[in-house]
DNA sequence: TCAAACATTTGTCCTGGACAAAATGGCACC
DNA sequence: GGTGCCATTTTGTCCAGGACAAATGTTTGA
């Protein structure tokens, strides 16, 4: 069989891996990796593989890892190493959900995706389903994707029956003018959106009032917006692959920028990477924390 | 007052305008604007005008003008531009609405907006609701944004508060096994998902089973989606800043991989600047078009 | 044991050059 | 008057190789 060698050019390696062209060509420049063919141009022609180790040591150095030390691995170890960074799988409640849910996905089934999706809601509670459900079943599905078990395209049926969900449920509650008044969003160069959902999620149940403005709020704006919403707590979501420079630097200066009263939260993937401790800020590594958090708050509150 | 003069570099001005690091210096070189000032490090530095302007120029760009024309330009023009295109707006049947539909936001109150959504959808139905209300709401929000009437975080509330009521319209009707089953997803490049909701929207009255994968699937996997579940039509959608030559190039990838007797359709604003045909391709330059392309598709459509 | 000073690693920005794809304008031809 | 084709201009993307600062790691000294 012929395989068909799609290329790509500098370009499309960095819609598709998300590290920029300057990176690119400063690794070929300093590790000799990766060497892309050059077209007639002279213009780089990245392969499929290039492009699949590229997108294995983003992932890992989205985790902390640094460029150096990984990038004369194959790919083959760089997802070895992702597997063994993984948590065990000991505190999985039902492995067995995972591999059902894998296969729904394999065969391509929406609908009983869906069912399956709001039974277990159902039965267990929002707050449960996302901790003890969704959690692992991101990471199984994530894991699935690298190894390749899963296509993108399995992986976003995945993700959009995840997110029709939790909206569906975010939609169900009761919106009642509760305390804390939390504003939930994102900085303006995150593109996830999950994290952002499940945080809400954790919440409303815990008669928080939820004003959500979705991905990529410029940072002027989130201060207006917490003023005029007059809110208790901003709460920004980042995905492991936000730059570490960029989210502590805007943290400092939204810090800055909002009035001392404000609790500022920083939650996400990204946050387990965050070594120096952040004055004025809390740190919310997991969505388990959040519960906590919120009581923490509580009993500090005095109502004006 | 002393204005607080925030300076951006040139990575923030690509985030916050969308034009590459690439163009920006380029522009300076050949046209002379942006010209930022440099910091200590011979860094440009932008300021908040030049972003400013930088959008506007964007904004028109979108819809088909070239740099060279609109560059000499002050911001003020370019808005009077913008506003000069804008469709006669004779065709809005409620243009009180629109004017209710700002003053929520500016009150921000998501509550009110988001029941006058809902009863506006009850009364309507979803088709007209999102032809006769949310198309022209949708402009008048943009040109809000753009006269600096409205704060980004109010425009980003009313997009998270439309997108909740178009998906709970869109789960609430029953998901039938119907025919045509249409793919819809965008190309890796698009960021804004507001148009894929809305066309699965309009479809899902019509007893069409849609099958929709979410942003940014890539071109490879949209084949194997659409081979996999087995659909009649895919769908793409593309927004106003979507590269014209990117999505034309895979477009016509994309029917060279798809089987002959799977449809393809690509809407969204970017397909109004399109000009050459493209064979085997149905272009759907507004979501109108959609009730009458699928009567077209099912005329011709034979049951196997 | 801790912290300050030094060394290394890494990402981002810079200049200025090159080229090809797209848009435009002119021109012959129907 | 419209229509297809070719030359020219416009515009975006890519390239090389240099510089520097922030983050990280390592050694030294109290």
């Amino acid at each position: 069989m012929e395989t068909q060698q799609m290329h790509f050019n500098i370009g499309a390696v960095e819609r598709e891996t998300g590290l920029s062209k300057d990176v690119l060509r400063m690794w070929e420049r300093r590790y000799g990796f990766p060497k892309p063919r050059r077209d007639d141009n002279s213009e780089r022609q990245y392969t499929v593989d290039d492009v699949g180790k590229l997108r294995a040591m983003k992932r890992l150095m989205d985790v902390g890892l640094r460029p150096g030390k990984i990038i004369k691995l194959t790919q083959e170890e760089l997802n070895a190493m992702a597997d063994a960074r993984a948590p065990a799988r000991a505190e999985h409640l039902t492995p067995a959900l995972e591999s059902d849910v894998l296969s729904m996905l394999k065969s391509h089934d929406a609908t009983v995706l869906q069912h399956t999706l709001a039974n277990l809601m159902m039965r267990q509670g929002l707050q449960r389903f996302i901790l003890e459900t969704i959690v692992p079943l991101n990471r199984a599905v994530g894991d699935a994707w690298m190894r390749g078990e899963l296509q993108v395209f399995e992986e976003h049926l995945y993700t959009e029956q995840l997110q029709t969900a939790l909206r569906t449920a975010i939609n169900a509650s009761p919106r009642q003018l509760g305390v804390p008044r939390v504003l939930l969003t994102t900085f303006p160069s995150e593109h996830h959106g999950l994290g952002l959902l499940m945080a809400e999620a954790m919440m409303v149940p815990e008669a928080v009032q939820c004003i959500s403005l979705g991905l990529q709020t410029p940072l002027e704006d989130i201060c207006r917006a917490a003023a005029a919403h007059q809110v208790h707590i901003v709460a920004l979501s980042f995905s492991a692959a936000f730059s570490l420079r960029q989210a502590t630097e805007g943290l400092a200066s939204l810090r800055r920028q909002l009035p001392g009263s404000v609790t500022l939260w920083a939650g996400g993937e990204m946050t387990r990477r965050v070594r120096r401790t952040m004055p004025g800020t809390v740190l919310i590594p997991e969505l388990a924390s959040i519960t906590s958090a919120l009581r923490s708050w509580r009993a500090l509150w005095q109502p004006h």
